[in-house]
DNA sequence: GAACTATATGTCACATCAGACATATAGTCA
DNA sequence: TGACTATATGTCTGATGTGACATATAGTTC
């Protein structure tokens, strides 16, 4: 079973080094992670830009001070939904979303691939 | 966190710019749902471009058809991690999400990603 | 020191999302 | 026609996320 949906896989254009993608799952984890890190610091960025309180803004955001500090603090509770909304809420474009998440690849050291 | 009943007529619907007048949806849930569709067509294509269906890729996943049938609709019990890291899965990048979530604003028409 | 502000942390009730399953729909082919 | 494959939709239950609250910590001002 699993060699023919390899088989398939890479009959269907997998590079050989790629493949490894969808055994390594704790690589997707950490670049997930690393992701919603980027957002974390893009909120509080953006937060103090404003010159807000973790207060103000959660009144902003409808929430409370603690998920604030949560998603600021990245918290693994805290999900990539809330972040983006939350920064979307702060003004935040889909630009600026994608600039925040393009430079998230995991670095296992320190270099980064 | 006000959604459900409009993401779903507006999931539905597809005509995501002008839904948003006739719903009155803020400029933030929009954008939201917008990215969430982008990535769910760059899920459908990745998944395309590997010639997987949706039970091969929801094996690769630990997921089930169901779910990767809701992904791929834009259904709105569908968060944006699980998109996120089904894409990480498929082998995207943090470059390749970047990308495609970049162009999720004001868009009135499929494209690929 | 006290009083005040800002941020962090722990917990909990409730809401939402997850995978799984059944089933429906649609297309293909013998 | 019927069998087979792929995708879509509805719903259930267990898992996870959310806002709220209490409380802790840290810095500031008097």
């Amino acid at each position: 079973m699993k060699k023919t949906k390899r088989e398939k896989l890479e009959a269907a254009g997998w590079a050989v080094g790629s493949v490894k993608e969808f055994l390594g799952l704790s690589e997707a984890d950490t670049v997930l992670i690393e992701m919603k890190l980027a957002l974390s610091r893009s909120l509080r960025d953006r937060r103090k830009k404003y010159g807000l309180s973790q207060v103000q803004l959660a009144e902003r955001l409808h929430s409370s001070q603690s998920r604030v500090a949560k998603m600021e603090a990245g918290d693994p509770s805290v999900s990539m939904d809330l972040l983006v909304s939350s920064l979307l809420l702060l003004g935040a474009s889909s630009a600026d979303l994608a600039d925040a998440i393009r430079g998230a690849e995991k670095r296992t050291g320190p270099r980064a691939a």
